[in-house]
This record gives C-alpha cells, sequence and structure tokens, in this order.
RNA sequence: UACUUUAUG
C-alpha cells in the first residue's frame, strides 16, 4: 500500500491525472487504499486544479469505509481556499465538525493563508483569536502567514508586532520570515532596517535558500543596483548554489 | 523519515 501511494504521490506532483486514475485502479485489485491513498488522490486533484473531483473522492473514500481525518480535511480546505468559494469552505469546515475532526494548527494556518491571499485582514486577525480561544499554539507558519499578509498589505507595525510574538512565543523565526520580513523591509525602502536584518539573520544561525538570494536579487535588481546584484550572486555561489 | 498549510520567480 506504501509503496503505490508513494508512486500515486509522484504521478499526482507531475499533474498526471490519467497516470493516477490508472495506478488507483491497479492497485485496487491487490489491495484496499487507506487514509493516505486518498489524501494523496485528493491532493493530486488539488494540483490539476479539479475541484469537484476531490469531492468525489472524499465520497468514494466515505463509501470505502475509509474515515477521513485531520489531513483530508485540511486539504480540502485548502483546495476550497484556493480554487473554490468561500461556501465550499463553510461547507468543508462544518462536516468536519459532525465528523467529529477537531481543527488543529494546520486547519488554522490554512485559513489564515487563504485569507492572507485575499487580503482580508480582519479575518485572518479572527482566525488567529479563534485559535487563541482553541488553544492551539501559533506555529512558525502561522506567523509567517501573518508576516506576509502584512506584508503585502505594506503594514510595517503590524509586521514588527507579529514579529515581536513570535519570538516572545518562544518560536524561532526561520528563513522564510527572516526573507519575508527584509522583503517588508526593501519594498518600503527601509535599506538600513533590512541589512541589519540580514546580520541578525547570519548571527542567529539562520541560512538564507534560494528563495532569499532570489528575493534580494529581485529587490536590487528593480532598484538598479547592479554592483549589489552581482555581490549577491558571489555570495550565492560560495553558500554552493549554481547559478542558471 | 508514505498524505495537508507560509516567502522569490
Amino acid at each position: 500500500v506504501i509503496v503505490y501511494t508513494t508512486l500515486l504521490y509522484v504521478l499526482g506532483k507531475a499533474r498526471d491525472l490519467k497516470a493516477v486514475e490508472f495506478i488507483f485502479e491497479e492497485m485496487k485489485k491487490e489491495c484496499r487504499p487507506n487514509v493516505y491513498t486518498y489524501n494523496t488522490m485528493i491532493l493530486a486533484c488539488r494540483r490539476a486544479n479539479m475541484v469537484g473531483e476531490a469531492k468525489i473522492w472524499l465520497q468514494k473514500m466515505k463509501e470505502d469505509g475509509v474515515q477521513p481525518n485531520i489531513v483530508t480535511f485540511n486539504s480540502l480546505i485548502d483546495i476550497y481556499g484556493k480554487l473554490g468559494t468561500v461556501e465550499e469552505l463553510k461547507m468543508v469546515k462544518r462536516e468536519m465538525e459532525v465528523s467529529g475532526v477537531q481543527p488543529d494548527v494546520v486547519t488554522f494556518n490554512t485559513l489564515i493563508a487563504f485569507y492572507g491571499r485575499h487580503k482580508m485582514v480582519e479575518e485572518a486577525e479572527a482566525v488567529q483569536r479563534e485559535m487563541e480561544v482553541a488553544g492551539v499554539q501559533a506555529d512558525i507558519m502561522t506567523f509567517n502567514s501573518l508576516l506576509s499578509l502584512y506584508g503585502k498589505q505594506g503594514m510595517v507595525d503590524k509586521a514588527e508586532m507579529t514579529w515581536e510574538k513570535m519570538v516572545m512565543a518562544g518560536c524561532k523565526p526561520d528563513t522564510t520570515a527572516f526573507t519575508l520580513l527584509m522583503s517588508l523591509y526593501k519594498k518600503h525602502g527601509m535599506v538600513e532596517k533590512a541589512e541589519a536584518l540580514q546580520k541578525n539573520m547570519l548571527r542567529a544561525g539562520v541560512q538564507p535558500n534560494i528563495v532569499t538570494f532570489n528575493m534580494l536579487i529581485d529587490s536590487y535588481g528593480k532598484s538598479g543596483m547592479v554592483e549589489k546584484v552581482k555581490s549577491v550572486q558571489e555570495e550565492m555561489e560560495m553558500a554552493g548554489f549554481v547559478q542558471e
């Protein structure tokens, strides 16, 4: 089962839905798909932008007597958040409650990310409060999603407050967090803060990754700072990234 | 170390 599911996962990532369905049928001849398998199928639909299909798989899974778990619901919420409507999203949430599955930190993070994409600051903050009420500890994803949202909205104060909260919560900012905040500072021409942050990052032992470098290059490129672009490229090479 | 959520393009 694991072998088949892994295979389905790979094919799903490659957006080869035809192959995915074929393998699924083959698999059923030999063994019984489990909750992982169905979750993988739903994921494959998401990548193929097929919202309706996802719902069909949920149906099939229930008919098979496989109980949807927290990952199933989180995946569905993500699908509807990205491709569907708010109404559908709420339906999934209701179904989740009915099934007696408690929302976890990923559920909340997904919702915050969803509202973030739609620049719905109020709603995102409401989710955050809901989270506190439910006694769910915010994690790095939560904070990063919020940073991203405030970044898009140009709400520097809020972003900094989020950063403080993150540190106070004992949550170590990761590469993504540093990249987000640096990007925000740069967009607002706060070059000194951005550079100070970059130093902090190194001091904290957080490694820049490919995204960090791309962001820096993009940012310097837009400002016409050719020399800076070059120095970033050198740093990249030193860090062992291959230029394309 | 089989499945879900965040940053650049």
